[in-house]
DNA sequence: AGCTTGTATCGATAAACATCAATGCAACGC
DNA sequence: GCGTTGCATTGATGTTTATCGATACAAGCT
């Protein structure tokens, strides 16, 4: 996911994406571009231990047990996430490779202050 | 969008999002969940003077205008980008402000290693 | 005023997605 | 062995989304 075909982080911000970067990039945004997903991966992510059960993620949604597991797949296929049985359990853990990232991609370099205009220019469409 | 209610930023990482936060970000990841929509920010903000034409964006792709004007709102609407109209043209520039606040929230603090196990271990789901 | 060009909006359609109930599979306990 | 519990997969359904053609709007030109 996401290809170790780029150089390190072609920034998104710097130079304009090519269409197969473009699509890379944009399944894992899809994965996060829900309230549920967004949710399961905090919640994983801000876990002490670093691993989160999913008889503990399941009773926090009011929505069904195959519907968080369809999520949590997509999550696990987006490269954010990853899991393992042990025993009866299932236990999830971030895998923070992808959300930093993400997080380079959406970091402009400090030398390039982008010479936006930034504040509203008079008139703007609202 | 993504309300000034938060302090400064959740973080995502760092502790479970909330229903009504989650629902707020997984509006702006929606906007960038979508090849053409990440190409067009692409090129919005890369681009040296700060300010792209909408026609000099819509050549660039195989696909009619309607359907760029249609993702160039999306990304607005998402307060990625902001557009004036001067003369006969419409100029489209990044905000920064949003970009910069997704960094942030994929950003770990530095201080809190997570405590992830992150290699795989021995036997992990494929 | 009319014509032309650039961009946005509208309405329709097909594809993608979130959700559920039903079912399957894995591990444990009896 | 058999039943139970935890989680994943399947199939169906309603909703959302990407896309287009047609049209509307805005600004410049003649």
């Amino acid at each position: 996911m996401l290809g170790q075909t780029q150089e390190c982080c072609p920034g998104l911000l710097t130079a304009p994406l090519d269409e197969e970067q473009a699509t890379e990039l944009s399944k894992v945004f899809k994965a996060l571009a829900d309230p549920v997903r967004l949710r399961l991966l905090s919640m994983i992510a801000s876990r002490a231990g670093g691993e989160v059960c999913v008889c503990d993620l399941t009773p926090a949604f009011d929505l069904s047990q195959p519907t968080i597991s369809h999520h949590l797949k997509h999550l696990r296929q987006a490269g954010l996430i990853d899991c393992e049985r042990r025993g009866t359990w299932v236990y999830y853990w971030l895998l923070p490779e992808m959300t930093d990232r993400l997080a380079g991609i959406l970091t402009r370099p400090a030398g390039q202050p982008l010479a936006q205009p930034a504040q509203t220019p008079a008139g703007a469409a609202s």
